[in-house]
DNA sequence: TATTTTCTATTCAAATTTGAATAGATATAA
DNA sequence: TTATATCTATTCAAATTTGAATAGAAAATA
């Protein structure tokens, strides 16, 4: 699955009311490009459906400073916050890096109870996954690609750094750092 | 640009005359699930579309072990051997998971030294993506995602993670590991 | 002031990917 | 022997993604 829905959902969200383009823009500003590579047209296909799906709202922006063509501005709907939620949920158990990424992005939109649960869910998956790719044969001159010593040991190796950068990551919650949805000042 | 028309065509070469099923029959068993994620229809896509640019041909396996519902073969044409190699010096050269590891599964079917070239020209581009990944300045209290710590750390680790590992391959290939196409005996 | 460039904003056809359905052949169990 | 499951093999509609085109408005330049 992409991270295109949250993406989107989560900016709109983030700005209250915008457009595609508005979207575009912040994915941008974000260097998205670095850890996703969402297209304008992506963006507004995704916009189109979310919209018959009821989870978004076209909406008058109460922003009069209009610059250029004419842009259809969009709000989330209570069913939006919904799905978002549960977009933000699994992305944040994700081992793919498009749905880590997005799911840091928008993290502190969760509490940190919840956060560290879903991180901690993540780390056991990727541990067994690691162990379990150390457990895989190789041979020095493979008769097939699985048993590549180099394929097999850049997945383990990359699995073992995801272990750690999980763990680092739980840490920085743990210590109290950023502020969540259920923090108080 | 996905990995799909590498993996198809690398397949076909390797086995010299094949068929869909044969191809995803290899995947799977080369436990390309864990770097790529090809489902069937995207293999005869692939296929229908090389075949219609003249990359591969329709061909009468001499094989009549048939089992099952009726086959179309296919082999390599000399443009989809040039095909191949164009897109397998592309995967080295990548920064791309999914790419990296197509180019390494079939890597042995260039030579050494352009093996050595192609990961050289990627781990430059690596190591400089890492320095400029660990300049980009980053807030405790982020103002947007592109100031995340964690985004960014996550990132930037994962750059340097990705600069090792391509030392530790090159290093291999120096060493004199696995057989290359113009390795003699 | 006319022209060109840039920024804002979206649309659309074409290509690709997904997910599920279809279907033939062989093996297994009742 | 008959039903059922499993393995072989592909097809197809629907969903998504890409890449390029379109177009209005403002800024820059000549």
């Amino acid at each position: 699955m992409s991270s295109v829905r949250l993406l989107v959902l989560g900016t709109i969200r983030r700005r209250g009311v915008t457009h595609g383009y508005g979207v575009h823009q912040d994915l941008t500003a974000w260097r998205a490009e670095t850890w996703t590579n969402i297209k304008p047209g992506s963006i507004y296909h995704a916009m189109d459906k979310l919209a018959a799906q009821g989870l978004i709202r076209a909406e008058d922006s109460g922003d009069p400073v209009k610059r250029g063509p004419a842009r259809t501005e969009y709000t989330l709907t209570p069913d939006g916050e919904a799905e978002f939620k549960t977009l933000l949920e699994s992305a944040l158990k994700s081992n793919e890096f498009q749905q880590m990424a997005a799911g840091i992005a928008f993290m502190e939109t969760l509490s940190r109870t919840q956060v560290i649960a879903l991180l901690e869910e993540r780390l056991a998956a990727q541990e067994a996954s690691a162990v379990f790719l150390r457990t895989l044969p190789t041979e020095s001159q493979p008769s097939d690609p699985s048993k590549h010593p180099e394929l097999v040991g850049m997945w383990a190796g990359y699995m073992e750094h995801a272990v750690t950068a999980t763990r680092r990551l739980l840490q920085s919650l743990h210590d109290g750092k950023y502020t969540f949805a259920d923090d108080v000042e």
